[in-house]
DNA sequence: TCTCGCTCGATACGTTGTACACATCTGAGG
DNA sequence: CCTCAGATGTGTACAACGTATCGAGCGAGA
């Protein structure tokens, strides 16, 4: 494993190369996998395409990143580079503005919420930058730093859920729509139907009959972030 | 698709078997998936190593599943069984019980929170029963259908979110102390100190030196979790 | 009893991640 | 300017995976 033997990623980025053969690089590499994965989804990100589209062979990746799951961080943390929060804003703003953009992020790139979770942990350097920045935010107000961290893992793991919920509903509904063709969402209602059909399930069928913005994702998204945001202030008094 | 051929998997499990041919069975599928998920985790399912462990060839199962998604399917609703919520307890001992069970669930199935984000997304009966019981706990409070909708919705992204990571880092670190053997936390640990030795992340240094419960996770849920209840009685006034 | 349809077995194909050995290019030291 | 070690890309190959396909065996209704 040649790409190992220079401990860490993130190491090796940031000493100056010592051969600029320049046909390939980490960042030509993640812009090319990015590119790939906004267009055609995250199972299109095989080793093999990434050298076609880069016009390499099969193996020369192989050299940068140690395997797939490193092209999976490097990818993680290119997209991650265009979340800069701005400062001084306090806690609740910042916060908000994180679980915000974090969203918008996440559709720009919603392969980003299918990942396998050892991508998800990953400890980039831009995703470090980012835990840094909202932990700054909670700093100086009286917080113990396990509760800090905490505030911030609940409003994470909040995004996290919510979106990898929003994006696989809306890449299913995509996915079909260009497949099939047919009717929207033609996979999830018809079955959804049945399980109505049963009538086991009188609460949900209400809601189904009465709802009115099952599809308004940003509202459901706002409520319940506010709804934690509301929480954390009163819970720990700030 | 042999299997595919009388509509959903959900339907076909509830008429009677037209052949009674006993050696294979979707129960008998399901339970054994779950063991060896239990056992070895999600990337030991495989169709070819179900198939031995359930004494049969390796494209037996396709009489009973369409293929591997079908039997995460399954294998996700099997489980879910066992989540069953006491009523008439009113909405926030409700809304924390299914949390606090869901998390128990999790811990006890990890493969459950690195899931495919299309399988986590499946209407399987028993969490369509689960979804039936969180929302009939919040009827009658004067909610609107989709304020109650995203409620729940917003509970379960915060436990999903959070059990994504929680169960990321307990599989990480069980990973390497068992094939390692050395030091736990063998992977992160020194990356985490690289990181550090960058001095970029000077918030986040504190937190590591002066933290006390970084790995009493669930302390860590459950101030989030009743972080997200407060703000739900005092934004919605229920 | 015969036959039909469901169940399971055997074989095989295409795709994937990646190990390995070889060829080539680069820049530094003579 | 030449050479040579090491970094970089190539070609080939393999094992494991999901699953399509076809044929054999069994049970139940005629």
């Amino acid at each position: 494993m040649a790409a190992e033997k220079n401990a860490f990623l993130w190491e090796r980025l940031e000493r100056p190369s010592p051969a600029p053969r320049q046909t390939l690089s980490p960042q030509r590499i993640a812009t090319t996998a990015v590119a790939i994965a906004d267009a055609e989804g995250l199972e299109a990100i095989t080793m093999r395409r990434l050298a076609t589209d880069l016009g390499v062979a099969p193996m020369a990746p192989y050299r940068h990143v140690s395997g797939k799951d490193d092209l999976l961080e490097l990818m993680v943390d290119h997209v991650y580079a265009d979340l800069r929060l701005p400062s001084g804003l306090g806690w609740r703003p910042s916060l908000r503005t994180l679980a915000v953009l974090t969203r918008e992020l996440m559709l720009r790139h919603r392969w980003l919420a299918q990942l396998p979770p050892q991508a998800k942990l990953s400890l980039t350097p831009n995703r470090m930058t980012v835990a840094e920045q909202a932990l700054a935010a909670l700093d100086g107000l009286g917080l113990d730093a396990d509760t800090m961290m905490s505030v911030f893992r609940a409003v994470d793991a909040y995004v996290h859920g919510a979106m990898s919920h929003e994006s696989a509903v809306s890449t299913l509904v995509s996915e079909q729509s260009l497949s099939g063709g047919a009717e929207l969402r033609d996979d999830l209602a018809p079955l959804m139907m049945w399980h109505m059909r049963t009538g086991r399930y009188p609460t949900f069928q209400d809601y189904l009959r009465t709802a009115t913005r099952k599809d308004d994702a940003a509202w459901q998204f706002d409520l319940g972030l506010d709804c934690l945001l509301d929480g954390i202030a009163t819970r720990l008094g700030i």
